[in-house]
DNA sequence: CGAAGTTCGTCAACACTGTTGACTCAACGG
DNA sequence: CCGTTGAGTCAACAGTGTTGACGAACTTCG
């Protein structure tokens, strides 16, 4: 009827990846809790029990959709010390950090699942704290990296979870120049 | 069969304030997503039926059972503005904090919802921002206290909803003298 | 080539969620 | 006293994630 089913062995991996590039774009739009199994399917024209058949769980096929490392932000992490502040609320800003930012706010909102704040603090780690600490100088820097991301974190929630209307109304220049300079507070104090 | 139904008139607000206890204290502990409303309603004692006959839907009881000023951070609000960077830190790691971070952690993991999210930047601005830019003085004072308030909700995030080992693990001492530096840089820069 | 086995896909069902309608029953107002 | 109102109960609905049994096609081996 929609076409038949060619069950061939790399037929699986196609329509496994088609299942995969559904879930992402519906997850990053509407977020976890509202993209259903059966709206990923319908997405992937795909039986509802075929997603869950290959990914095991909803959970599990979410995680799978989020790339810690697609925000590209090694780039920015590159760049001087003394203006990381500002270049992180501006990459963030912007339109490179999209990714980043829709895969942190579905990870939030889904983050009374267990494994969901295992992969969250294990993301931010990773592209986070782990490779700011390493160029910290001082006291604690991992501590003082991980307060930097907490920082991150806590304006992407403002901005783009909760929307707060303040920030939103405000030129960007007067966001990178008071936020990151409060970030930059905890870089080079 | 529990006790019969003595259905008098005021017997409704008893009921009522039975089911507004039973899910404050849930919907705290587990959640928005995982305090369901038959578990509310057999916390409480009750029809599940009767929970949403009382108050319309779970989303507008969830709303019903979060009181932004719980927290009595007026007090707090009121010291000195050139210490009330570190303040806050301080009163939201101590006892005194509980029912505000879980209130915010609970409002942020529904926040999917467009009530709920309404609520959210609606206690956020009631409770931090009108409070803190009145008391600003220099450029910007709106904006700078909408930051704080980003800055103090990335530190819940990291804290309460990811659970971050790195700064759990830190003494609260150095948390309240990084951290509440970097709010102080804000307030009075 | 034919048989065995593995994989892909389908369908119906399960337990659970929030929510609604029809119904009963007690209490109050005229 | 009777009718209206409000409280409470019960069964059911549509939707969710998930599972089991089953069929059908391709791959592989004898």
């Amino acid at each position: 009827m929609t076409q038949g089913h060619t069950t061939s062995r790399a037929a699986g991996q196609a329509t496994r990846s088609a299942i995969l590039s559904a879930a992402t774009r519906l997850f990053a739009e509407h977020g976890f809790n509202q993209a259903s199994v059966r709206t990923i399917a319908a997405a992937a024209e795909v039986d509802p029990a075929l997603v869950i058949r290959h990914f095991g769980s909803k959970e599990s096929l979410f995680l799978q959709t989020i790339d810690p490392m697609g925000g590209e932000l090694g780039e920015v992490m590159a760049g001087p010390l003394e203006t990381l502040g500002r270049r992180l609320v501006e990459h963030f800003l912007g339109k490179a950090g999209t990714s980043l930012r829709q895969n942190f706010v579905a990870l939030i909102q889904a983050s009374d699942r267990p494994h969901v704040k295992d992969e969250l603090i294990r993301s931010t780690g990773l592209v986070f704290v782990q490779p700011i600490a390493s160029r910290l100088s001082g006291d604690r820097p991992e501590l003082r990296a991980a307060l930097v991301a907490a920082q991150v974190g806590g304006l992407l929630n403002s901005l783009f979870l909760a929307e707060d209307p303040v920030i939103a109304a405000a030129g960007d220049e007067d966001v990178i120049d008071l936020y990151g300079g409060a970030i930059q507070h905890l870089l080079t104090p």
